[in-house]
DNA sequence: CTAATCACCTGAAGGC
DNA sequence: TGCCTTCAGGTGATTA
C-alpha cells in the first residue's frame, strides 16, 4: 500500500489516539511480523510520541522504539476492527482497553522493537518532506548518481518516502522521462523535479493518501488522491496535456507509467 | 557502482 | 467452473 502520504495520514490520526497510552501486551498472531531486537519487556511502556521517517512509522516509548513498516498491504487500525480477524497479524493491547490492530494480507509488513532506531533506519535517507531536504541538496544528490532517475527515486537511501505511484506522478509533472540518467538532469531541472515531488506528496497528504485496493487509514477509511492520478494506471489513456497515449514499461523492476511525448529523456 | 532477478506472500483479474 | 499466468502502494539479498 503505502508511500509517504499514506503513512503520514496514519500517523496524524494515531498521534491524538495513542500518545500517552500504556501498552499492556503485544499479541503476535503471525510470528514473522514481529521482531524484537531488545530483551526489555514492552508491557507497561508508555507511548511518548509518534513520528515517521520515509515510510517507517516510529513510536517512541518510555524505554525504546517500536518501528512499523506497512510494506505492500499492511494496515494499522485503531480500535475499529470489529470482529474481523482475517489477515490480522498483531494486536497492541492498551491498559485503557483500546487496541491497535496490525492487518496485512501479504505478510510483508514488519513491526520491530529496538533500543536504537538506527538498527532499522540506518540506510534510510532524509525524508522527502523534511526541512533538511532542500532543492539544492536534492539536486546535488541527483548529480552524484548514475542510476536511472526512476530507480534513484525509488531507492530510499537518497531521499525517502517516495514509492511507485508518486515517482511516476512526479516525473510526469516535471516532464522527465523515467529512464533518464540521474546525473544527466540539469540543476534547474533537478530543482523543478524536487518542487513537483513536494507538490505531489503534499497534495496526496491533503487528500488522505491514495487507495488502490488495500490502503485504509487508522480509522478504516479510504484515501482520495487516486482520483487525481495523471499517469499511474492510465496505460493507453490520453495524456491530459498532449492527448497521446500513456505508455507502461518495466523499469527498476516496477511497472512505470509515462507520456513518451511530454517527458524528455536525459542521457 | 548499477542493473536485473528472486524471494517473501496472498488475492484479484484476465486468458483459455 | 476451473486452471494457469500475471500483476500488485516494498525492500533486501544475490547474482552478473
Amino acid at each position: 500500500m503505502p508511500e509517504l502520504p499514506e503513512v503520514e495520514t496514519v500517523i496524524k490520526e494515531l498521534k491524538p489516539a495513542l500518545t500517552g497510552k500504556t501498552i499492556e501486551q503485544v499479541e503476535v498472531l503471525w510470528h514473522k511480523t514481529f521482531r524484537a531486537l531488545s530483551p526489555v519487556s514492552l508491557s507497561g511502556q508508555t507511548i511518548k510520541s509518534i513520528g515517521r521517517k520515509g515510510k517507517y512509522i516510529i513510536f517512541t516509548l518510555s524505554g525504546g522504539y517500536i518501528i512499523v513498516h506497512l510494506r505492500m498491504t499492511g494496515q494499522l487500525l485503531f480500535s475499529v476492527n470489529g470482529n474481523d480477524r482475517k489477515h490480522l497479524r498483531l494486536i497492541f493491547h492498551f491498559s485503557d482497553g483500546n487496541k491497535l490492530y496490525f492487518k496485512d494480507v501479504r505478510k510483508f509488513g514488519r513491526v520491530y522493537y529496538t533500543q536504537n532506531k538506527q538498527d532499522i533506519l540506518r540506510n534510510v535517507g532524509t525524508d522527502a518532506l523534511s526541512p533538511q531536504m532542500s532543492a539544492e541538496r536534492f539536486s546535488s544528490l541527483l548529480k552524484s548518481s548514475r542510476m536511472n532517475v526512476k530507480a534513484f527515486l525509488l531507492s530510499q537511501k537518497f531521499i525517502s518516502g517516495l514509492g511507485n505511484i508518486y515517482v511516476d506522478e512526479s516525473l510526469f509533472r516535471a516532464a522527465i522521462h523515467p529512464a533518464s540518467v540521474a546525473q544527466k538532469i540539469s540543476a534547474a531541472k533537478g530543482k523543478k523535479l524536487f518542487a513537483e515531488i513536494r507538490f505531489v506528496l503534499n497534495f496526496a497528504v491533503q487528500h488522505m493518501g491514495s487507495t488502490i485496493s488495500d490502503y485504509r487509514d487508522a480509522f478504516g477509511e479510504q484515501g482520495g488522491a487516486q482520483h487525481f492520478f495523471q499517469v499511474y494506471q492510465r496505460t493507453g489513456l490520453p495524456c491530459f496535456i498532449c492527448g497521446k497515449e500513456i505508455k507502461k514499461i518495466k523499469l527498476a523492476g516496477r511497472g512505470t507509467h509515462f507520456c513518451p511525448a511530454c517527458q524528455k529523456k536525459y542521457n
